[in-house]
RNA sequence: GCCAAUGUAGCUCAGUGGUAGAGCAACGGUUUCGUAAACCGUCGGUCGCCGGUUCAAUCCCGGCCAUUGGCUCCA
């Protein structure tokens, strides 16, 4: 096994970006050829112990770039200046990061923004005193009653204040590998390192934000304050980063999106995570459709449609309920049938006396328990009467149902059903991201039914598909993530994925197979497969830095059992098909994103939502009809073309073209009609120069047909 | 969901314990102009929502909602 690390994905070039974790994972891989396109890897050993995710082996901290090691003493010197201003405070962790380092610190002051000029000013004193990094090796007794002497993350022993995340860290630390400490000052830490020699050789640093992470990212672990700051080399270094960091935020999605009036997110009428597209949004959507559609029809897919709600019944089949999915899902309503109705309305009832009674009692007395209990009865009772209908977190239970509709031979395999629809997931408050994270989503989505045998080509046909689209859009940093099981989660408390050890097997190296002999790059990351199968995620990265699964593509091998679904084979015996799951262009919403910030806005002519813009030189009448008709034919031929026959001088015109971001921009004035010519100016090229009308026109429609960038 | 910060006009942002401004946009008019902003005027805000303190709150305090930055989770 292996630890990937790879760098500069969405960054400038100069600015060494590390990615350590991965969903909460390290990167793993068996393959050998890591070339994954197009960033750069550093390979080195991992230790055969399941690895704690927030730690880096020796090897990897032996190649530690020169900027990773300023980062990385700039930790040290910040908790050094934390300790000075709180000397109560216990650290976790600080490791250098993609941007900068951070340090997990848990202190009962609540440190905002505003203390960090104070911070700032003690850390300055700490390099100003150029202290030594010196580094020390001690045996386990020793570290151990250092960390309980509150002596490891502190300037001074605390007694009574032992640093418990120190004692937590060291039992992550393998038998037989040394230990070591690094001071500087009076700053003791457990540490590995590296570091720089001395304080005075971090250049330039600024702390930038504070939040929360769980200590070793376990959410049933303290919540620590977790304080980023970033350092470099030297000053000019560290300002060309924030001016860098400006220039990422102007390309924001949902900047950009304002702006250019693509969608809109109206949480008070329709709810946060609810986008609405507007018309350009929607025009680009409808282009991403057309091109799924005239892929997928060629490769074989049918479309199907289905409705947007299902009985509990279909998602306590599929698996997806009771439990395993029922936190993403919004929650059920319910039809009440025959006397239902009045059934509940009883138990309301007899709720509100059993809450009347239970006032007046001793909450520890024998009735007030007794009625509690009846009280819990009630809600059980109410909870069972009438259907339950969700709405759809996913197309694949419909699409089984459809399967099922009919009887199945071999011959109707590979069944491809292909659905645009909308799905709704009910996700975490804290998640939605603009178009990124939403909750309802218009998925790309298709079910290819198929049997073992076909199950390669189908597969690769799926990878095949994505590679051509990111051809198509110019997509070239990306990751495939190959994600299995993890053995220990088949059954138990902690279960996560379904309980058939063979199946796994033999659909995660058909999958690794496949992978392999397509040549295709990609990491493996156990654990972290769907419930149903492995599965082969595309990753990028959002012009922030934030990491976004892209397009999927999953096999599953149990839900079409859970379902019955079976298919008449050749031999006459009736057998299970595998289904593949999958969705090359993810979700409308974010594939979208993702393109308005991979194209700043600037979209290529066929999604740009507005195509062509027809701008008259004043608004004399004839010109106004010579324009007119231009456009006419324009729309006539599905171009999305505007008018702007205002009086406004031709100046402030191209200025508004120009800021909206319009692709085409024809002028016209009283010489271009005279000599049926056009003007042609494009987006970001400036003008090119009056041209024949009608070569104009069909060298747009050309270029709108062929998809060029 | 958790931690923190933020919420002033359609957008970007000033500002104050004595009920608010600018630029752009929008709208009306003048201008008839050749490739990134012509000129004049008008409209526009319960200062996120609810409650508290106060003679008086947009400002201070609390709760809620939403957004942002992270964590956890995911397409």
């Amino acid at each position: 096994m292996q630890v990937v690390r790879f760098s500069t994905l969405r960054t400038p070039p100069g600015f060494d970006l590390t990615i350590q974790r991965f969903n909460g994972s390290t990167i793993h891989s068996t393959v050998q050829r890591l070339k994954l396109c197009p960033a750069t890897l550093i390979l080195g050993p991992m230790s055969a112990e399941k690895p704690n995710p927030e730690r880096k082996t020796l090897d990897e901290r032996a190649k530690m770039s020169e900027l990773e090691r300023i980062r990385h003493s700039c930790a040290h010197v910040m908790a050094t200046a934390i300790l000075r201003l709180w000397p109560e405070a216990q650290f976790a962790a600080g490791p250098p990061v993609e941007n900068g380092f951070y340090y997990d610190v848990d202190l009962p002051h609540r440190i905002s923004p505003e203390d960090f000029p104070k911070i700032e000013e003690e850390m300055k004193k700490e390099i100003k005193a150029n202290h030594i990094f010196e580094k020390k090796i001690v045996p386990r007794e020793q570290a151990i009653q250092d960390a309980q002497s509150g002596r490891l993350g502190g300037l001074t022993e605390r007694p009574g204040n032992p640093s418990k995340f120190k004692i937590g860290n060291l039992e992550d630390i393998p038998e037989g590998e040394a230990i070591s400490y690094y001071q500087n000052g009076d700053f003791i830490d457990l540490c590995a390192g590296p570091h720089v020699m001395r304080t005075g050789n971090i250049g330039a640093f600024k702390l930038t934000s504070v939040a929360s992470a769980y200590y070793k990212g376990d959410e049933r672990n303290p919540q620590l304050q977790r304080i980023y700051g970033t350092a470099f080399k030297n000053k000019t270094e560290l300002e060309a980063y924030f001016t860098m960091l400006e220039e990422a935020k102007k390309r924001d999605h949902r900047k950009i999106g304002q702006e250019m009036g693509l969608f809109a997110i109206d949480t008070e009428y329709v709810g946060p995570g609810l986008p609405l597209w507007l018309p350009k949004g929607a025009a680009i959507a409808e282009e991403l459709e057309k091109l799924a559609k005239e892929t997928e029809f060629a490769a074989g897919y049918r479309i199907v449609k289905t409705p947007h709600i299902a009985k509990e019944k279909m998602y306590l089949t599929s698996g997806h309920l009771p439990i395993l999915y029922a936190e993403s899902m919004f929650p059920p309503m319910r039809l009440l049938e025959g006397d239902e109705e009045k059934r509940e309305q009883e138990a309301f009832a007899r709720m509100v006396d059993i809450r009347e009674l239970k006032k007046k009692l001793d909450e520890n007395s024998t009735e007030a328990k007794e009625l509690e209990k009846n009280f819990r009865r009630l809600i059980s009772e109410i909870d069972l009467l009438g259907t339950k209908y969700y709405l759809k977190a996913m197309n694949c239970p419909h699409h089984h149902r459809i399967f099922a509709a009919e009887p199945r031979s071999y011959r109707d395999l590979p069944l491809r059903l292909a659905e645009y629809g909308t799905c709704y997931r009910y996700e975490q408050s804290g998640e939605l991201f603009g178009l990124m994270r939403v909750r309802s989503l218009n998925m790309n989505d298709a079910h290819i039914y198929c049997t073992t045998e076909q199950f390669a080509q189908e597969f690769n046909a799926v990878n095949e598909m994505y590679l051509k689209y990111f051809k198509i859009f110019g997509i070239e940093k990306y990751v495939m993530r190959f994600s299995t099981h993890d053995p220990s989660r088949l059954t138990g408390d902690n279960a996560k994925f379904v309980n058939e050890p063979e199946l796994w097997k033999k659909t995660e190296d058909m999958v690794r197979d496949t992978l392999k002999n397509s040549g295709i790059n990609y990491v493996e990351v156990p654990n972290e497969a769907a419930f149903y199968g492995p599965k082969i995620d595309v990753q990028v990265w959002s012009v922030i830095g934030r990491e976004f699964t892209l397009a999927t593509n999953q096999v599953d091998f149990a839900v079409p059992k859970r379902f019955g679904l079976v298919y008449r084979d050749k031999d006459n015996i009736d057998k299970t098909p595998l289904c593949i799951h999958r969705a090359p262009l993810g979700t409308h919403e974010r594939f979208i994103g993702f393109l308005i910030e991979h194209y700043a806005g600037n979209f290529p002519l066929w999604l740009a939502p507005e195509q062509v813009r027809v701008l008259t030189i004043g608004d004399e009448a004839p010109l106004v009809d010579y324009a007119k008709a231009i456009v006419k034919e324009l729309r006539s031929n599905m171009v999305r073309a505007e008018a702007d026959f205002t009086t406004n001088p031709i100046k402030a015109k191209i200025q508004d073209a120009e800021t909206a971001k319009v692709h085409t921009m024809l002028v016209i004035g009283p010489r271009d009609m005279q000599a049926g010519n056009v003007s042609l100016r494009v987006h970001g090229k400036g003008n090119l120069g009056a041209k024949p009308k009608a070569d104009v026109i069909a060298e747009i429609l050309c270029a709108i047909k062929e998809r060029r960038g």
